[in-house]
DNA sequence: GCCCACGCGAGACAATTTGTCTAGACTGCG
DNA sequence: CGCAGTCTAGACAAATTGTCTCGCGTGGGC
């Protein structure tokens, strides 16, 4: 255990706050909670929960910056297979599936999701100029329909409006890959 | 002109007001504006607004249902041409861009959107089916591959992400689409 | 032509929600 | 031991939503 007591105490509410936010998320009914609820299912009073994170908007950020620490995208940021990426981005979107549908479909409306939203796609577009460029591809062609084959929409349709497996999402977008560097 | 007086008094108050909330949705401020700024704007009390539509949002709900007239949607349920239906579905994206950006990012948080969402998406996979169909391709990767392809966020992906023109986004598809349906 | 209904504006109103603040209890750090 | 940190309880202002009433003007129907 690190710090003092008093820290750890600190950290417990922290921690179960931002549980209350996340199993929220996930049930799809967080933003339809008030603050005084979010604090109740926290097992907290909602004075703690402004002590901890000073407005609503600053729950959903936080979320955003516990993904940083998802061992999925970190591993994803070490592959230089465009396959085994792939398989990857594939980890990390299911991973955090029912989180990322609540969070990017409210990118229009809260900054903090907008934000994440902005950075992943600048990472995903970092990687893969990175991955394209290896393979001596630097077109913008290929850039653009990789991007759209990794994207979290591509993900959720594939996975959801077809009822595919995790598995069977990540080989539809390996073979569409191929056949889309394919000339 | 079509009605009486009043009637014609009555639709320019509601055309007002819908006006005004197409504007804020196209400066991507509507979902930051009080429903008496949105009054204000359009020119019209609070009252009024209210006689309208009974609630906010009753307002993104109304937008919505003008899709429902767009020229460009319409001619895309005639199309039986995968080319050509490409190019209509660019067009019907890109005529209403501004609006769909802000709904497609509200989905998670606003009924009417999501709504919205669900629909189009539904009608759009209807419409893959039967262009499959007639290419005696009904397998479900194609379809999968085409409605990726086709989707809202493709598009916006290709155009803003990667500054393309409407004719070079369309291209673009097109060019996907044949890539993918080769084998 | 008369009268009423309709469409509108002004504004009051209750109910929620957010975010801030104070007071007090408990406890562990120094 | 005493003080500081963490928490609860609850009051509070401010903003917003949606409903309501009142009064005004005018156009429709008789």
């Amino acid at each position: 255990m690190y710090g003092t007591r008093r820290q750890r105490r600190r950290s417990v509410s922290r921690e179960r706050i931002l549980a209350a936010v996340r199993s929220l998320l996930e049930e799809g009914t967080f933003h339809e909670t008030t603050v005084g609820e979010v604090a109740e299912r926290a097992g907290v009073s909602r004075a703690t929960l402004y002590g901890h994170f000073g407005s609503r908007l600053a729950l959903v950020d936080a979320i955003c910056e516990s993904f940083n620490a998802n061992p999925a995208l970190v591993a994803l940021r070490e592959t230089d297979d465009l396959d085994l990426w792939l398989e990857r981005v594939v980890d990390f979107w299911s991973s955090e599936e029912k989180v990322l549908v609540q969070l990017y479909g409210a990118a229009a409306v809260d900054p903090a999701a907008r934000n994440l939203v902005e950075r992943q796609t600048r990472d995903r577009y970092g990687e893969l100029r990175k991955l394209l460029g290896a393979l001596g591809r630097d077109d913008g062609d290929a850039l653009a329909a990789l991007a759209v084959l990794s994207s979290f929409e591509t993900y959720l349709e594939l996975r959801r409006r077809l009822g595919s497996s995790k598995r069977q999402v990540a080989a539809i977008l390996q073979r569409q890959a191929r056949a889309l560097l394919a000339r």
